[in-house]
DNA sequence: CTGAAAGCGCTTACAG
DNA sequence: CTGAAAGCGCTTACAG
């Protein structure tokens, strides 16, 4: 594929333009606000604020009302939110901070978020972090700014004091954490139980007669947790954990991660992937090398992202519900926000996982 | 799966709390403003402000300087973007509007988009429009309130007349559009010739001797122009098109159509879908109706999602770079909010496709 | 029923 | 070098 030019100016790609086609780029008309609206009408900016917000009881008369309607209708008002959200210290915004877009997981998770914020009257933001610090520092920082009244946020790096430190702003805050835990001050926590549902994993791929088993995972976030139920179950039937690690969550970094080991003295029956993204990427590293999946080596998968169902072979993997998490995260935020659980203390809850047995075990 | 209970205070999963854990839920600390810094350094606001935003040439004295700045740091400053946007009437924030965030391509997209709004010192919104005209008008309207200085926008819907007027604020826009087309006043259009794309890889399966083709598509957005090429292609083959309508561009429409047309006298011994989202869902439908990929139907894509070259069998689609075009349309916006760019008329850029050929046909 | 006024937290001329 | 003041567009007591 050729690559087009990202020099916008310098596109070999620009069509060539009919002279009809050139237009002032922007409209220079100045966006209506309350005042014109007054001035039109002859009445004052307080009462085009009352009738357009729909203050109830409406101290306005009825033709003075209409009047407004209409002029503002003709104008083309909309109200300016920040100057709204300026005044009434709330943006009736929700925003999901998450590791990686990419990763089909938090598409589901903020689907959930969204249908339930929008049911709510609040629009949805999301913050995408890339899984460093650094963008995580970012985030806290940007939600500080008072861009949002609540977010449902995954950190990798950052930590519960600082957390808590942007919560300061008195902004409502959930967290999907990757481990059992305990909630901390206003902030509500939601999670499976990474370690229990890993160690699952690992005793179905040991009672399938796997010795030699190895996880592929990287360590941060529920990377970690998802290690130590592996290294759990593996103690505890006198078997040795074995961790290759992977730089990053993706596919690639599972490639990556397992052609590295397949270089050396790759001896493994069995694969646990910590999540699906690095299961694929192992599996084509896998068919390169020439292991056949699962009769030379077994592959596991977390997740269930919905290719899984659809590669060759299955993919056994771990599932929960995105969707159901997501909903549940925005249900909490605006129980707090606009409900009753406006000074409740930080509260977590713990949702299921299931195992999904398929073809590539 | 067991479904957690969605509202939060009846969950049967909420966790035992020590007592210890109940703590006050929201710090009701003020979030400190330039004016706290003012008093408690006795210097004027307008000294913090100066500071603070490191106003060049700087002519506040290094020693106030210095007291604002540990002032600042010790009362955990953070400048409320909502005034500030009002003040300077620009947020520093660009928005993607997309239909689907579940759909692997967008999430692509939004990376290459934020990766060079990020370079530029933006943040990125993104706006879910579910590919409804009811969600793309409300994310017109969000744009018209102010949140945003520039956009890019995919829309299925909307026409351009009511994009131009939502432009009306001064808003920067890039149209990501289904067609080549002419661009209209101040909005670039960026797009890669779908009927083009769909045309070829209707000729290949005709290459290949098929001569009874389906094409799977939903009739809005981009499935359009792909029908327009797939009808091209076969007119001038002397073959006559068929048309499996989808109702949606997703893995679960794919199914829907492709197994009600399977239940009647389906025929065909090729389906082109019009995205791979549709083509996993026909695989799905065929595989279920015991018709083997590519011997019995063979099947073609539109997207080259990341699972497309995982599948059984690895499926025949078309590429482009969702990445580059990202970047690329954020580097558009980015030319005109703070480049040369500012009042240059509307431009077209046409960028390319790629037929990728697999196992599916 | 209606409007003058204060204020949200900031930026930016402008005057000392 | 420093600060008083106006103003961004809105909401909301408060006074007529």
């Amino acid at each position: 594929m050729k690559n087009p030019k990202t020099s916008p100016p310098a596109s070999a790609a620009a069509r060539p333009r009919a002279a009809d086609d050139v237009q002032p780029a922007r409209a220079p008309a100045r966006r209506p606000t309350q005042r014109d609206i007054a001035i039109a009408t002859g009445l004052s900016q307080t009462a085009v604020s009352l009738v357009l917000n729909r203050v109830e009881p409406c101290t306005v008369s009825e033709e003075a009302k209409q009047r407004i309607l209409q002029t503002a209708q003709r104008l083309g008002y909309v109200p300016n939110r920040m100057a709204r959200n300026l005044q009434s210290a709330r943006t009736r915004t929700l925003a999901c901070i998450v590791p990686d877009i990419t990763n089909p997981i938090y598409p589901a998770l903020i689907r959930g978020f969204q249908s339930a914020a929008d049911a709510g009257g609040y629009d949805t933001m999301i913050f995408d972090t890339d899984g460093t610090a650094e963008r995580e520092h970012r985030a806290l920082q940007w939600l500080a700014q008072g861009h949002v009244d609540g977010v449902m946020a995954i950190f990798f790096h950052v930590d519960d004091a600082a957390v808590r430190e942007a919560a300061r702003g008195g902004i409502a805050i959930v967290q999907v954490a990757s481990q059992v835990c305990k909630p901390s001050e206003g902030i509500d926590k939601v999670y499976i139980d990474n370690a229990a549902a890993a160690k699952a994993m690992t005793q179905l791929l040991i009672d399938k007669g796997h010795e030699r088993i190895a996880m592929l995972s990287c360590p941060m976030g529920p990377g970690k947790e998802r290690q130590r139920g592996f290294q759990a179950a593996m103690k505890k039937a006198g078997l040795s954990p074995c961790i290759i690690a992977a730089d990053d969550f993706t596919q690639a970094a599972g490639t990556r991660a397992m052609a590295a080991e397949l270089a050396g003295d790759f001896h493994h029956s069995a694969v646990f992937a910590a999540n699906d993204l690095l299961a694929v990427g192992a599996m084509a590293a896998l068919r390169t090398a020439g292991r056949r999946i699962p009769e030379d080596v077994a592959l596991a998968g977390f997740d269930d992202i919905p290719a899984a169902q659809f590669l060759h072979p299955t993919l056994t993997t771990v599932r929960r519900s995105e969707q159901t998490m997501g909903r549940f995260a925005a249900e909490l935020l605006l129980a707090r926000l606009d409900g009753p659980d406006a000074n409740r203390p930080g509260r977590g809850f713990e949702l299921p996982f299931q195992i999904v047995l398929r073809d590539s075990t």
